[in-house]
DNA sequence: AGACTGACGGATC
DNA sequence: AGATCCGCCAGTC
């Protein structure tokens, strides 16, 4: 019975991180490393979007990277459908066609204020 | 084992 | 702000 082995424990957790985004928000692949315990792992945070399976993946859209860019198309088959899915639930694009991670970064914490979007002083 | 790749990020130029 | 290089880490050849 226990399938779930065949499913890393990272990437189950990522998928737990990414499921827990809310709707007109975003999070980036770095915010889900780190917020896992290794900032290092982004890349692979990424790696484990690809291989999951679809349903899994539904809230992948919402992952960007640091800069705010979108994947690409050979994810969703154009970049105009994940900025699409986004716009459909209020996330505000900049002129550069980048998420406006200012307004609707979100960061996976379980404690207070996790309502607000948080402003990123390094940008 | 060595080298390359990549849904990343940060530092540097 | 854009381009380039480096570091990290897992997977693949």
């Amino acid at each position: 019975m226990g399938d779930s082995t065949a499913i890393p424990i990272f990437n189950q957790r990522v998928y737990a991180v990414v499921r827990q985004v809310p709707k007109g928000m975003v999070t980036t692949y770095g915010t889900i490393a780190a917020a896992l315990g290794d900032p290092k792992k982004a890349r692979e945070v990424g790696w484990a979007l690809h291989a999951k399976p679809r349903e899994e993946s539904a809230a992948a859209y919402r992952v960007v990277n640091r800069e705010g860019s979108l994947s690409g198309g050979w994810a969703f088959g154009s970049p105009d459908v994940q900025r699409g899915l986004l716009e459909a639930e209020g996330v505000g694009f900049l002129p550069d066609g980048r998420v406006d991670l200012s307004r609707h970064l979100w960061r996976p914490e379980g404690g207070a204020g996790s309502n607000l979007p948080i402003q990123p002083s390094l940008l």
